[in-house]
DNA sequence: TGTCCACATATTTTT
DNA sequence: TATGTGGACA
């Protein structure tokens, strides 16, 4: 423990009570994590069983649990809970699946399905058209953020359009209800209803947890929170770290009051504040101080280094988005050529994903190898949601959603009309769709349907039975080859390559539930969870990206990562802070973003702006943003002032890579 | 297999 | 406006 600083021993050291640690950027929380939770197991006697860490994502999770095996080594950590906060919440709900009514193998939705949903439910229902279910799916979810229970939100509806949100979230739950099914939000609001219903559940769990820590905890909403007080109770044994600058998911229904919050709820808190910073230079701390500055705290804290002034911070104008990307481009050609480091030391970050795309264009162009994180689209694809929905409806026969999806795909000649008689039926017998196959009869429909979906339901039940068998891939495998799923894809894509680049995708899927399977020894329907959660994925993703190449990601993404030489583009009114966020006021959560931003550097820090910019076609002029003004200006080095004429900021830009390509031959 | 047209979409999205 | 996607068709 020899290597933390004072403030950072006592955070390890201090269990007397409830503690909050403040933890600014690159001050070493994940270091105060680990270690504390060695302290707990090794000098206070804790058995690493009772102690849970909770993180917002898997890739940290993932982190801290390999660290926290460094540390204690051997099998000391054995029975150490490291999650995400979903998935201690689905471990939850799995314990105690009867309580909640939940049948075995329920199937866990994502945002795709909610809204599929809801624009069924809206349609079908409301008689109001889809296009709205996004926002009402995204209304839903704040409300179950705030513990807003359907019935309430009916009741404190106001106004039609929030009455129809209200009346859809009703029918939201009720149809997952029926589907056997949960959302994402589910998983953290059932377990907090279901404590606060049922005290000796509760405290059989807090009995068998004796210290929680708890990671970024600025960005926990109300219904975390809550999980959070739960576990612990009365006990003191509990660390939470966060840093309020760095709340950047205020829309996503996270609430940095929570750290205040704590306060209150824990009279006996102690506070500690980590302020030394580990990572960047002088100039680049100050920049992040002096702009942060401009918004209103929780809590007061500046951080500081030992690393030296450094270079100051580059403010690089372009004539427009095109320059902009040529620049960052040749700039860090010519940077790497000159330092001679690493494609990996570079970070190219923006506000919008679409910003990403002249940049990727120019590295290609450059042949410079990047990787751009991000990019949900995995699972967004058609194959993998089909194939998904086959495992789903595997574990779940209830799950409609999953059944509708796949029922004709690949065709069996089971059509809209045959469906529509089958759901029609399920719907005045208040069964699930699986269910009504067997109890219809052909006095509802066709014979010759009715014959077809008896032969789905029984391929269905027999691919079970091999599943319960044993060998659970192997059984998932051989039902793609025997619904010729591959074929099908042939025939559905425009292009050999195309196809196979689904077959490849479906591939990954299976691989991956396999490793899932083998390596954590669990069930298929625990690794089908994990999937859906997003595990496993962003592992192999990881290790696919290497550190030889340029990162692009979204400010939103970068956070809690760090890098040594950072090009922040887009620095203009109307993108950062962005439109949107002007008109509804909401400066300060931009600025953190920005804050965000500076502070993944560690060297050098490049700014980018354009002054104009194509938008939807035509040509807008830009204004740099506010938050360069409030940076310290006699730390800022401008290049290509507003009075250059834009065509040598291009023709400078032309210059570098022509004289480097000759350079390279 | 490749190509052309109509069509939707353009803020962030840890799970 | 520009870009990517799915379907129809040569």
């Amino acid at each position: 423990m020899s290597q933390l600083n004072p403030r950072q021993r006592e955070a390890v050291r201090y269990i007397d009570g409830p503690l909050l640690v403040l933890a600014g950027a690159g001050s070493g929380k994940t270091s105060v994590i680990t270690q504390k939770i060695a302290y707990l197991v090794e000098n206070c006697g804790i058995r690493a069983n009772r102690i849970a860490a909770v993180t917002f994502t898997n890739k940290a999770a993932r982190e801290m649990r390999e660290r926290v095996g460094k540390l204690l080594g051997g099998g000391a950590s054995e029975g150490l809970t490291v999650s995400t906060f979903h998935q201690l919440g689905l471990k939850i709900i799995r314990t105690e699946r009867r309580q909640l009514g939940l049948k075995n193998g329920f199937s866990i939705f994502d945002n795709q399905d909610g809204q599929a949903l809801v624009r069924d439910l809206l349609v079908s229902e409301h008689g109001a058209d889809g296009d709205q279910a996004g926002n009402i799916v995204q209304r839903i979810s704040q409300w179950k953020n705030d513990r807003v229970l359907p019935e309430q939100a009916v009741a404190a509806a106001q106004g039609p359009a929030e009455m129809l949100c209200a009346q859809a979230y009703l029918r939201y739950q009720r149809a997952l209800r029926a589907y056997n099914a949960l959302d994402f939000d589910d998983l953290i609001l059932l377990p907090t209803l279901l404590f606060e219903e049922h005290p000796d559940i509760l405290e059989r769990w807090q009995n068998q947890l004796h210290y929680l820590l708890v990671d970024e905890y600025q960005d926990t909403n109300a219904s975390q929170y809550l999980l959070v007080r739960q576990l612990i109770g009365m006990r003191g044994g509990l660390t939470v770290v966060g840093d309020d600058d760095q709340s950047i998911y205020a829309w996503r229904g996270a609430r940095p009051e929570n750290l205040g919050q704590l306060q209150e709820d824990f009279p006996g808190l102690r506070v500690v504040k980590l302020e030394q910073n580990y990572r960047s230079t002088g100039r680049i701390l100050n920049a992040a101080n002096t702009l942060i500055a401009n918004n209103s705290h929780l809590f007061d804290k500046s951080l500081w280094s030992e690393l030296g002034p450094g270079e100051p911070l580059r403010v690089l104008q372009c004539a427009d988005e095109q320059d902009e990307a040529t620049q960052v481009v040749a700039e860090i050609i010519d940077h790497k050529l000159r330092k001679g480091g690493r494609y990996g030391d570079y970070a190219i970050l923006y506000r919008g994903n679409h910003q990403s795309r002249l940049l990727e264009l120019e590295l290609q162009q450059q042949q410079v190898p990047y990787h751009l994180s991000g990019g949900t689209s995995f699972f967004a694809r058609n194959e993998v949601k089909d194939v998904m929905a086959y495992l789903r409806l595997l574990l779940n026969p209830d799950d409609d959603n999953a059944f509708l999806r796949i029922a004709n795909v690949p065709r069996r000649k089971l059509g809209a009309t045959t469906l529509e008689a089958l759901g029609q039926f399920a719907n005045g017998v208040h069964c699930s769709l699986t269910a009504a196959i067997g109890r219809v009869d052909s006095s509802q429909m066709n014979e010759a349907g009715l014959a077809r979906l008896r032969e789905f339901r029984n391929w269905l039940d027999g691919v079970r039975r091999a599943v319960d068998a044993g060998d659970g891939i192997a059984a998932v495998r051989s039902m793609l080859r025997d619904m010729n799923y591959f074929e099908w894809l042939r025939s559905q894509s425009s292009s050999r390559e195309v196809a196979e680049r689904r077959m490849s995708n479906v591939d990954f899927l299976v691989d991956g539930l396999q490793r899932l399977m083998g390596e954590d020894e669990v069930g298929l329907d625990e690794a089908i969870s994990r999937m859906v959660l997003r595990d496993l994925l962003e592992q192999q993703e990881e290790e696919a990206a290497g550190p030889e190449s340029v990162q692009l990601m979204t400010l939103h993404a970068s956070k809690g990562l760090e890098f040594p030489h950072v090009y922040i583009i887009g620095m203009e009114e109307k993108l950062l802070p962005h439109r949107s966020s002007i008109d509804e006021g909401n400066i300060d959560e931009e600025r953190r973003l920005a804050y965000v931003g500076i502070t993944r550097a560690r060297q050098s820090l490049t700014m980018c702006m354009a002054r104009k910019r194509r938008q939807f076609g035509e040509s807008i002029d830009c204004e740099p943003s506010r938050f360069i003004a409030e940076l310290p200006q006699d730390d800022l080095r401008w290049q290509g002032r507003e009075d250059d004429a834009p065509e040598a900021n291009v023709k400078r830009g032309q210059e570098t890579l022509a004289g480097l390509k000759s350079l390279l031959g």
